[in-house]
DNA sequence: CGATGGCGTCGAAGCGCTTCGACGTTCAGC
DNA sequence: GCTGAACGTCGAAGCGCTTCGACGCCATCG
């Protein structure tokens, strides 16, 4: 094991010098900072972590706690903690996986003993419980979505009210009066994670401005609850022309459903979905989509947490602006409907 | 902050009783343990990760390093992510995690500082970068597949080979002559991640035995990709009754494709896929399959890594072996094919 | 009854790093 | 030519913990 005395020593300088070469806090004359570098590589010198958290109170790691619930959306979570990951490199930061199964004392754990600097918490539902203890440690955190008490924290997510708008918006203007919705499985707003119920809303208060009929179903997301949702749905509204998919788990039962039905996409029925541009992508059919920026959320509450660590930034609600892609799911109504 | 001092003093014993109390590498008496333990919640003590680390060079952390790629088989994954958090945890481990974007280096630079004790490398190829940096570091090391080269590491990883056996061994019981093998990506061949390749491998020899006639197609798993595939396949081999699909995202498409093509699963033609169980489940048909164990491999991956670590454990293969799941997707062969 | 040894506890020496104050040097300003 | 700031470097004091050797004590044994 290398250490900074054995640095010192190789270039000639005392372990504090070296010290200030690696971390830039005092001036250093060009020539002993390039001595003391060519020492670091030709030794192969690697800093403690141990030690460095030790002396400076900071471990340069911070935390990212999955949702309580690992069976929920999986590919935005993993999307979304890839890129934080990434993020948090490039400033310098490690990243500790925590899963909900600790349950909400794992914030305590992880911070009281110093393990992190920082917290990042995703799926954060409307009254989260491990916001008290975030709120009580005093730590610098961010949450990825948006509970009903935001004060002391930054909060990052996407504007799901604005999302179903467009969504509504999108339909209307291709002619649709009649759009059933296919919501998230009934779990999901049980736990009240915010974003579903966001949804719903803004796409409803739109609805009703531009004179759109809207019927929400929630849905599990396999075949047979959708089968069972879809017929529901064209019997109590036999005119629906359009359809908004929350639930990106539903899309492909409800496109296979509909050509069971020989409903075609997008003559008969225009399908949007909100979902992350893959599953838009990678479907049977193009889907015209509402994208869940999931690396940009990432980026988003990785700066935030950083610039929280190094004091420079208040707590804020960043909703970043949704943007509705047009594929070809979707399309004008089919005339006297 | 409380500090061991601060509990030592409230608990009128030495800081060094309190470290053993914790520890329990010596003996201490009943009376004097309950009396620091007593102080340690009343005080809400929090040992400091940092300063523990820097005193015994052990960080309690293993790295858990993600695919190079990112974009491939994601529920397995995630499923093998949150599998090894939660074990580590058991054992009071914490997990960092690496993703693929560091490059091998990330190895060596979370080794050599010492933040963490021991790796779990996920998606090993054949002939990977990361393992000559990880047996130059000496430290525990745990893959999560079959690299060319084993020596030095243990590895978990499904039996592939007998998976591929399997199949054809189901198919060929239910008087299935002439198959298909639905392949991964072509660039999951490219880089040589060994277990695609290990499960033909399996499927041919066993084959053979059996009489069996394969043919077998790549395919990236989306409509169009398995669309050209399958028309292929059934130009070529117009008397093919069963399929045995190796990429999980190409499942959908193909039953939706043979649906469309007015072909029966399981009446005409049977379906084994190898899948994570949720895969197998969920879609529009229950599917005959091979589970991918995941959270099986976690649970041995952190097993032996962390027996490693306390230096009671060689280097070994851990092959597990797969098991068949007979469901609604595979049938008799149909008579006079 | 003194030697022996296990048990329970303590003190002190680090682990490798950061950081503060101090100490030359150099150079501009008057 | 003297003062004082700015610069570049050093020494030393911790950060909070683990761990080793030592020490007293009591029970055990010959």
């Amino acid at each position: 094991m290398v250490t900074l005395a054995d640095v010192a020593q190789h270039a000639g300088v005392s372990a504090s010098t070296v010290s200030y070469v690696l971390s830039g806090k005092r001036t250093i004359s060009e020539v002993t900072k390039r001595r003391v570098e060519r020492s670091i590589t030709e030794l192969g010198y690697h800093p403690n972590a141990g030690a460095r958290a030790l002396a400076s109170s900071r471990s340069n790691i911070i935390a990212l706690m999955m949702p309580l619930r690992t069976d929920m959306y999986v590919p935005v979570m993993m999307e979304i903690a890839i890129a934080v990951a990434a993020n948090a490199r490039e400033h310098g930061f490690d990243v500790l996986m925590l899963t909900g199964e600790e349950g909400p004392a794992a914030v305590r754990r992880v911070v009281a003993s110093g393990l992190v600097d920082a917290i990042i918490l995703m799926d954060v539902e409307l009254d989260d419980a491990r916001l008290p203890l975030l709120r009580e440690s005093g730590r610098p955190a961010v949450l990825i979505g948006l509970p009903s008490q935001t004060t002391g924290f930054t909060c990052v997510d996407l504007d799901f009210t604005r999302a179903g708008a467009l969504c509504v918006e999108h339909l209307a203007e291709s002619g649709h009066r009649e759009i059933a919705v296919i919501g998230e499985a009934p779990a999901v707003y049980e736990r009240k994670a915010g974003f579903a119920e966001r949804t719903i809303d803004g796409l409803r208060a739109r609805a009703q401005q531009l004179g759109v009929r809207v019927l929400h179903r929630p849905c599990e997301g396999t075949y047979a609850s959708m089968a069972g949702a879809l017929g529901q749905i064209f019997t109590e509204r036999p005119d629906v022309t359009g359809f908004v998919v929350q639930n990106e788990q539903a899309v492909e039962p409800l496109l296979s459903l509909l050509r069971q039905d020989r409903r075609a996409v997008p003559e008969d029925i225009s399908v949007v979905a909100v979902c992350p541009e893959q599953v838009a992508l990678q479907g049977s059919v193009r889907l015209t989509s509402v994208t869940i920026p999931a690396r940009e959320m990432a980026r988003h509450a990785v700066g935030r947490l950083i610039a929280k660590i190094e004091g420079e930034a208040d707590d804020e609600v960043v909703l970043l602006a949704p943007e509705l892609v047009v594929r070809a799911s979707s399309g004008p109504a089919p005339a006297g409907g």
